[in-house]
Order: structure tokens, then sequence, then C-alpha cells
DNA sequence: TCTGGGGTCCTATAGCGG
DNA sequence: TCTGCCGCTATAGGACCC
């Protein structure tokens, strides 16, 4: 495949990569790349990696992206600007397992890697230099190495700062190399569109034209007070520091995660609350299992509604005790919706959201007066067990287990069950499949799979 | 044209206690 | 006792990112 090195930019030909240690590497059209590996008969016809129903474009090929496609494009109008469009389900696990060993690259490189989402990430190679050579010669092997290994293409940007180094890497794109040498930084953003600073999105872009400005330089040249009158304290002197290139964050590995949520668009909108507690219940227990599978607690439970209007709303809940359990953020998620009255509305979306999150080893969890000391927080340990060995879903609330029919299918990947209550108590049972012995008795699963 | 799902961060507001 | 101020926390919404 071919390579662009140092394409495009009169800056970039330079190539002074002395003090650039920060380099931001983002694979070409990920999802649709990975496709592509196990699909070579499709290279070089437009590819779209999305859902059916109200999905939108996950990733598209650059032939696709010549039709005007581009990701976050609802599917259905992808479809009418390309029908020549190849059409391929996404297949998470398998981005997931290219992405792991695309950061394997990175982190041969240096520790310092801090992953951006499963095919970006930013890498401080200050320590890397001595042993490796100059970022620009560190960018072209992590690029070599990832078309050897992975059999996809990326683009790097190489700069003084991570906000630049990101910059210089979508400039790159496709496969190509971008260094933003340290003096031509101010010059190189001078040039661009307001809407290219992180942090600009539609509104703020709106925002700053009503002010007439419309470049990165437009907004160098405005008083830092003008932009924090305009647009808040916080954004305002963001923008005035990124528009001269100051950006001091470091790159860094790890970060806790602050909340864990789950939501679902149903595939035409309900008003059934029967329905919708339904819901509320099968995306607490996946967020609750998340939780525990990273042994994290939390204390404040949101849920979101999405009206068939598209206005949305969010209304939380703090408890007073931590919790992983699935029991307790549907009781929660569900009082937070019934509170509402909410009266046949018609909905869109519901989701599940659990903030304020701690590591459950810390310690914060304290048994409740009456929490039985083998009680839940064992009977949903023990079904995690179960799910690693039977696959996800083995065990579910009896609610969640009757089979649907196709009409009662509202939900475009999950079938909604066809009957059983949504709220009451919760009774964990095994598909038929799985016979008597894995129902929630003692003796049944929980107790067996704890010894 | 009809808008996903996973997140983070910021702002405004209100209530509360000192 | 009342009022104002301050800081803290909870809540809700919005913008943004990938």
């Amino acid at each position: 495949m071919s390579r662009h090195p140092y394409h495009r930019s009169g800056a970039a030909l330079s190539g002074d990569d002395s003090g650039c240690r920060i380099l931001h590497a983002d694979m070409d059209a990920f999802y649709a790349s990975v496709e592509l590996i196990d699909r070579p008969a499709l290279r070089g016809r437009p590819v779209i990696v999305g859902g059916g129903g109200r999905a939108v474009v996950l990733s598209a090929s650059y032939e696709a992206r010549r039709s005007g496609i581009h990701a976050a494009m609802p599917m259905s109008r992808a479809r009418r600007l390309c029908p020549e469009a190849v059409v391929i389900e996404p297949d998470h696990d398998r981005y997931a397992e290219v992405s792991h060993g695309v950061m394997e690259v990175f982190r041969s490189v240096t520790p310092l890697v801090e992953p951006l989402s499963l095919d970006e990430a930013f890498i401080d190679v200050s320590g890397a230099v001595r042993r490796m050579g100059s970022p620009s010669r560190i960018a072209a092997l992590i690029r070599d190495r990832i078309a050897d290994e992975q059999r996809i293409t990326c683009s790097v940007g190489i700069a003084t700062t991570k906000f630049v180094a990101k910059l210089a890497s979508a400039q790159a794109k496709p496969d190509g190399i971008l260094v933003i040498p340290r003096d031509e930084t101010v010059t190189f953003l001078h040039g661009l569109p307001a809407g290219a600073l992180w942090g600009v999105g539609e509104k703020t872009e709106q925002a700053l034209g009503r002010l007439g400005l419309l470049t990165v330089a437009d907004i160098a040249h405005t008083p830092a007070a003008t932009l924090r009158r305009a647009l808040g304290d916080s954004v305002g002197r963001q923008l005035h520091d990124l528009s001269w290139g100051r950006d001091p964050r470091p790159v860094v590995p790890w970060q806790p995660e602050k909340s864990i949520g789950n939501e679902e668009t149903f595939g035409t909108d309900v008003d059934d609350p029967e329905v919708i507690g339904r819901e509320l219940l099968r995306l607490s227990e996946r967020v609750a299992a998340r939780a525990r599978a990273a042994g994290l607690i939390g204390r404040t439970v949101v849920i979101k509604i999405r009206f068939a209007d598209f206005t949305t709303i969010t209304r939380s809940r703090t408890l007073s005790e931590y919790t992983d359990l699935a029991r307790v953020v549907h009781a929660t998620a569900l009082g937070l919706y019934t509170r509402q009255g909410f009266d046949r509305a018609r909905l869109r979306l519901v989701g599940v959201r659990l903030e304020g999150l701690v590591e459950a080893s810390a310690g914060h969890h304290q048994l409740t007066l009456d929490e039985r000391p083998l009680g839940w927080r064992e009977a949903e340990r023990a079904i995690d067990r179960a799910s690693a060995r039977f696959g996800a879903g083995a065990v579910r609330p009896a609610s969640l287990v009757a089979q649907p029919t196709s009409e009662e299918d509202t939900t475009q990947q999950h079938p909604a069950p066809r009957s059983g209550p949504a709220r009451g108590p919760l009774r964990y049972q095994a598909p038929p499949s799985y016979g008597r012995e894995w129902g929630d008795h003692p003796g049944g699963i929980a107790d067996r799979l704890s010894r």
C-alpha cells in the first residue's frame, strides 16, 4: 500500500521533529478496514459498517466517503446516497481483538500510551528516542508493524502537544505521517477553520460564527475575556489557549472510569410501561454486570429517556450505599421512571447509567439491615460465573426469559420478552434448555457456582 | 433526513448547614 | 431570630468526542 510521508503541508516537508514528543496514531476507517481483512474481494468497493433500522454509520471505506457518507450519518440516508455500497453488520469483538494488537505495538515502544478509543491513541515517545530514533522514525516503525501484523493502515501526527498531534494525524489521512515542527505550530493552527479546535462542535461553531470568528486565527486574535463571556469561562479559556498551541495535558496511560451505562433505541417507539420496565431491567443487568466485571461500585443511578420527538431528559438518584447489584440499580431506575408519570408517552430510547464509581475493594459497601450474608450479591456473582462459562444471558431474570414473538421484538438487537412482570421481585432463571437445576433455589446455580 | 451508543466535562440551580 | 454569604452536594441539561 502506498505511503505518503510528510505529504500535503509545507510545514511537514521540513520534517524537523526535534521536540515533537507526542504522537497521535489513528487507524484509517478502522471498522471498515478490519472487515476488509477477512473480505479482500471488497477492496476498492464502497463499504459501510453499520446496523439496520435506526442505526447510524459506524465506519465507511474511503470509496464510500466519496459518495458523501461519513460516520454518524443515519444508515437510511447512507444507503440512499450510495445504493451500491456493501453494508456490513458491526462485529465489535473482532474490532476489539485487532485494537488489542495495535495497542500492543504502541506499548512495545513505550508504556506512555493513552488510548482514546479502539482505534486511536496518544503516545509520548520522550523516553524512546534515544533507543529507537527520532519521533518520525518511531512513527514509521509503528505504521510498518501495524501494516504487517494487523494488515490495516494508520496515520500518525507528530507534534509538541496532544491537540496538535491529533490535528496532524487527521491531516495526514489516509495512510500518512505529518510532522508539525515546534516553530511552525502557530502557522499551522491559524490556517484552520474554527471547527478544527478540540471542543468546537456544531453549537460552538455557530456561536463563534455569530461573533464573526471563522478561523483559528480569528479566535487567537480575540481577547480571552471576550471568548469567556461568549462561551463560558472554561470553553473560552481553552479555545484561546489551543488557538496559540498551548495544551499542557500530559499523556496519561490510565484514568479511572467515572461511569458505566447502557442505552437502547427501540426499533419503533414504545408507550407500554411494561415493555419499558423490562428494558430498564435488561439495561440494569448489563450495567451491574459490567461494574462487577470491572471491580467497581457506584452510588448514583441515572436514567435517560428520549421521547419520540427526540427531546431527551435524565433523572438521577444518589443512594445511601454504593452498589453493583442489578436488583438495586433496577429498583432505583424503575422508581425514577414511574415517579415521572409519563402516562404512556411514546419513548424512543431508554438508558441506565451508574455514576460515582469507586473500587469495590475500597470497602465502601456496607450491609443493609435486610441484606442476608449470602444474598443477592452472591447470586449475581454466581450469574457472572455462569455467563462466563455458558455465555452472556445463560441466566437471566425470569421476566426476561420467555421468547418474544416477532411483532413484540421492539428493540433492534435484543428482543423484548413476551410476558412477565417488569416490577416486583427479581427472580433469576436459566433458559429452559439449561434444565431445572439452574434455578435460583438453594442447591441451584447460585449455590453450586459459589463453591 | 432523521438523527446510535459509549462516555466526559461544564454550567446552572437549588437546598442545606455553618 | 433573621438575613446574607459561602461552600458543598445533588440534580438536570447540554455540548462534545469517538
